[in-house]
RNA sequence: GGGCGAAUAGCUCAGUUGGUCAGAGCGCCUGCCUUACACGCAGGAUGUCGGGGGUUCGAGUCCCUCUUCGCCCACCA
């Protein structure tokens, strides 16, 4: 036997400090190389495998945008999912791609041109078109970086684009059977319009915010009779000259005799009726209500029920224009003043409350709080406006889609998000998805000016499929979630029967804020069940929202922003993913400091450092030689602290695994797993705790003779610690997959081209470990340390203890590990069956099971210091005692508590009891 | 106007069905460069679980109410 060292094969050298830098690029490269995020269609169950597929479609992000705290939070809660799946077997495929993103590409484009003094009409739209194609390319190129920087394992074979010619057939195909279906209509109504968009808006790119505007009251005199009027209460008083009426509620008396009577419209001069229709709100201002039906959507639905005129008076670009006359104003009559037009909208506000306050029309003027909408992507103030679009028709497409979360077929999580994804779509409203923009899917309906015909079309015409006569496209282009909504399908290869779309449809969990549950995922899965019969996903996780200390959304208009590839560049892209997984409560916000990197990412770094260490530990002191499978270790070789640490992974892994939750639902979610599952963060904690705080405080302190000892021993340590850390390994992959899989190459018996990132998750054994006595070693060392802290100890003046342990078991444990209890304790430990003749200086410390340890300390254990602090402990016992007994001595709650809540309780008092009776000796004995 | 969420140690947050749930990380205090790790080790302090009321044998945990923040929805001009 020898006593030296033996790293019988040498260990590579690792530098104290774990370097992301150095490892993660080449990392990924091979990853990339080695096809590890490739999946294969062939392998997928529904093709013809024997895998499950496990698919998800990466929310694309915008090529407008660089890559800020949210896609990393995002997309690293995929890779997690993603790399999860792929251990477990799954044929796991995450499709990466990018959105053209219609208006918000545009606008960069129309900024880019601005600052050259030109404008998109200048260009012309093909050359603009051209333009802004390039410039998305690059951008794309630059945000998938930043995905793989930060580990993403996405099938970049597949990546997509939502403007590649493949789904641009998707979107054509989507719209022609909708079109065909009847559920695409030209629609002639109010939308809400961005006049520095210059295009049209659906309902959910029209954002309210909270405004502090003006309540106007303006009084609208009788015709004929100008001592009697009407007053009316507006926000918006520029609208006023499109007034085509005035309405108010049938029942309210007062104004019951005006109904039928004409008022003069001010400024414009013109004569307009009083009508009555029940939207009006009697309450409201002054129960009167102006009509203006080109410029807000519910006085344009009282002006269809009224038949009454529409007249535009406010501009595409909102300035003031007099309406056509064709707009049903008399022959003659004049809307818009000249002096008006042209100007701003806000501008003419102004103006015409100065005229109506000049000539006595304002009555008075209130401050109020209202929401105004603006748009999503300027922020401008939009402009209810009178125009033509397309829309789609949505009821029936929501109806499927509500009852697919109903019958278990789509779950939301966190759950109180089902109840807000069912209110929208029970209330749904037909979507415009029209833009006047030029960037972006052309509405694919030709015109044929000279026989009229309409259609839309799969390909694009020569000619008039009726009359051979030349045709036109329709120049608006679509909503750029028109092809988001097809995502699951368009990527998969849809609208053609392709493999992928065999194998991996429908995809399994979809990840993303909630913001764009509407914008999005409702859409997604209606277009799922429209043009496939199935669900696009099975589970929305809906994550939360990256945030500073005052809880402001970080972006980077703000300048609270975080740059993730700042953090991967000083931190690793594991501390980044560590930070978001660790730090993320199920759809909770993440708030994180923007002026303290250190603060958020610093743990993340720490516990990469801590693995690389346990690494360095490891290798140095086991060797690079092989070890011996766990399963080939006879049972009886396995020491105390062996059995321990294998049971204590046996329920990390189970914990992990229960964290993580059921996958796949069979085919519906049952209701007890509903909402289970993906607790990522519950994940991330119990790996982390085994990993740091059992394995490395613990198992790895314990063992440190035991591997300097050549032997059967020292075998047995190495197995048990190799099979345990590799085991943590796999644990962790899926959070921090560069660290991990750069320590799972160099541990012993790996070989070239080998990689964790593709070694299954761990399995729990078949029979789940028998407990052990090792906590009551860790409690007896524990003691030790804090008698020693607490009586001020310096760390190199050795103690001596007693352990008295009147247990035969629990003693033959102790003198077996008394070594490495003395050693872990730094005190010289004695283990007895009886206690020690009386010790005048020494310190009791009582222990679970009757074990009593007894440190000498002659001279700096001063008696009644010792006494006064036993006699302080069992004053608490005994009050914490008292309540126990009284609670079970209580009738009703050994009749209504649960038999196992009784049972523990009365268990817990049994020792307690028995705990007080040694204390109360102990006591008695020494302090007399 | 309606709905939802949050309020737990100085900071950021866990606490699933009410009964070892008063916790983690960071920070702080004390002592340590103990031959894997000072990005570390050992020990320690800190909370009337936002206020008030209620249900219960028993409540961060359920109900009501108030306060403060945040989010979503909405056709009250």
């Amino acid at each position: 036997m020898t006593t030296s060292p033996a790293p019988h094969r040498a260990a590579a050298e690792l530098p104290p400090q774990y370097d992301a830098a150095a490892v993660e690029a080449r990392l990924y490269a091979r990853w990339d190389e080695a096809g590890v995020f490739h999946a294969a269609a062939g392998r997928s169950r529904n093709a013809g495998g024997d895998r499950a597929p496990f698919t998800i479609v990466m929310p694309p992000p915008n090529v407008t945008a660089m890559l800020h705290m949210g896609h990393a939070l995002n997309n690293t809660v995929q890779d997690v999912l993603i790399r999860w799946r792929r251990m477990c077997g799954d044929e796991a495929l995450w499709v990466p791609g990018t959105d053209h993103a219609g208006i918000a590409t545009q606008n960069v484009v129309e900024k880019q041109l601005a600052a050259e003094g030109k404008t998109r009409v200048d260009l012309g739209r093909a050359a603009f078109v051209e333009r802004t194609r390039r410039y998305a390319e690059e951008t794309k190129q630059t945000i998938l970086g930043q995905l793989r920087a930060i580990g993403c394992s996405a099938d970049w074979r597949r990546e997509a684009y939502t403007f590649s010619p493949a789904l641009s057939r998707a979107v054509r195909e989507a719209f022609v059977r909708l079109y065909d279906d009847g559920l695409i209509y030209r629609g002639h109504r109010v939308i809400h319009w961005c006049p520095r968009c210059l295009t049209s808006l659906s309902d959910e790119e029209a954002e309210f915010e909270d405004t502090a505007g003006t309540l106007w009251h303006i009084r609208y005199p009788l015709a004929g009779d100008p001592s009697r009027g009407v007053t009316i209460a507006t926000t918006r008083p520029e609208t006023m000259l499109a007034d085509v009426a005035i309405a108010v509620h049938p029942d309210d008396d007062r104004y019951r005799e005006l109904v039928g009577l004409p008022v003069v419209l001010p400024i414009a001069g013109l004569e307009i009726p009083i009508i009555a229709d029940s939207y009006v709100d009697a309450a409201f201002g002054t129960g009167a209500l102006k009509i203006t039906p080109a410029h807000d959507a519910n006085d344009f639905d009282v002006g269809t029920r009224h038949h009454l005129a529409m007249p535009v008076v406010i501009s595409a670009t909102g300035t003031m224009e007099e309406p056509a006359p064709a707009d049903g104003a008399p022959a003659g009559a004049v809307r818009v003043p000249p002096a008006l037009r042209g100007l701003d909208r806000f501008e003419a506000r102004e103006r015409i409350v100065a005229m109506l306050r000049e000539s006595g029309h304002l009555v008075k003027a209130e401050p109020h709080q209202h929401a105004v909408r603006h748009c999503y992507r300027c922020d401008t103030v939009v402009e209810p406006r009178l125009s033509d679009q397309w829309f789609v028709k949505m009821e029936p497409l929501a109806r499927p889609a509500l009852a697919g979360l109903r019958n278990g077929e789509l779950r939301v999580l966190p759950e109180r998000w089902e109840a807000v994804y069912v209110n929208w779509l029970e209330g749904i409203r037909d979507w415009n998805i029209s833009r006047q923009l030029w960037w972006g899917h052309r509405v694919p309906v030709w015109y044929c000016d000279a026989c009229g015909w309409q259609g839309a079309l799969r390909a694009d015409p020569d000619a008039c499929p009726k009359c051979r006569g030349a045709v036109r496209q329709d120049e608006d282009v679509l909503d750029t979630w028109f092809s988001s909504w097809l995502w699951p399908l368009s990527t998969l290869g849809w609208p053609d029967e392709t493999a992928d779309l065999a194998a991996f449809y429908p995809t399994d969990v979809l990840v993303t804020a909630p913001e764009i549950l509407f914008f999005w995922v409702a859409r997604m899965v209606m277009a799922g069940y429209k043009f496939r019969g199935k669900t696009a996903f099975h589970t929305v996780y809906l994550h939360g929202t990256v945030r500073d200390t005052r809880h402001v959304k970080m972006s980077k208009s703000l300048g609270n922003g975080i740059d993730p590839l700042d953090v991967v560049r000083l931190y690793g892209a594991d501390a980044l993913r560590w930070t978001a997984i660790a730090g993320l409560g199920l759809g909770a916000d993440v708030i994180l400091d923007p002026n303290d990197l250190e603060k958020s990412f610093a743990p993340g770094r720490n516990f990469c450092t801590k693995l690389w260490n346990i690494a360095r530990f490891l290798l140095g002191n086991v060797g690079g030689d092989p070890v011996r499978p766990i399963g080939e270790i006879p049972g009886p070789a396995l020491r105390l602290s062996d059995r321990w640490i294998l049971g204590r992974l046996d329920a990390a892994i189970a914990e992990c695994d229960a964290a993580l939750g059921p996958a796949h639902p069979a085919p519906r979610w049952k209701p007890d797993e509903r909402f289970a599952g993906l607790r990522l963060n519950d994940y991330a904690e119990t790996a982390r705790r085994f990993v740091w705080n059992e394995l490395a405080d613990w198992y790895l302190e314990a063992i440190k003779t035991r591997l300097t000892t050549d032997g059967d021993d020292r075998e047995t340590a190495r197995a048990v610690l190799v099979h345990a850390f590799e085991q943590a390994l796999r644990l962790l992959q899926p959070i921090i997959p560069f660290v991990t899989d750069a320590i799972w190459q160099q541990l012993p018996g790996r070989g070239d081209g080998e990689f964790l990132a593709r070694a299954p998750w761990p399995r729990r054994p078949a029979q789940p470990a028998p407990a052990t006595l090792f906590p009551r070693f860790i409690e007896a060392v524990e003691a030790l340390r804090q008698v020693r802290a607490g009586y001020a100890i310096p760390p190199g003046k050795p103690i001596a203890a007693t352990l008295v342990v009147p247990d035969a078991a629990t003693r033959r444990m102790f003198d077996e590990e008394a070594g490495d209890l003395g050693r872990l304790a730094r005190a010289a430990v004695t283990v007895s069956a009886a206690p020690p003749a009386s010790a005048p200086g020494a310190a009791h410390v009582l222990l679970a099971g009757g074990t009593e340890l007894v440190v000498q300390l002659a001279g700096v254990v001063d008696v009644d210091k010792e006494c006064a602090r036993l006699r302080d402990e069992l004053t608490q016992l005994d009050q914490q005692l008292a309540s126990l007994t009284a609670r079970l001595a209580n009738p009703n709650f050994l009749s209504k508590a649960k038999p196992e809540v009784v049972a523990a309780e009365r268990e817990k008092a049994g020792e307690w009891g028995a705990r007080r009776e040694q204390l109360a000796r102990k006591v008695a004995s020494l302090c007399g």
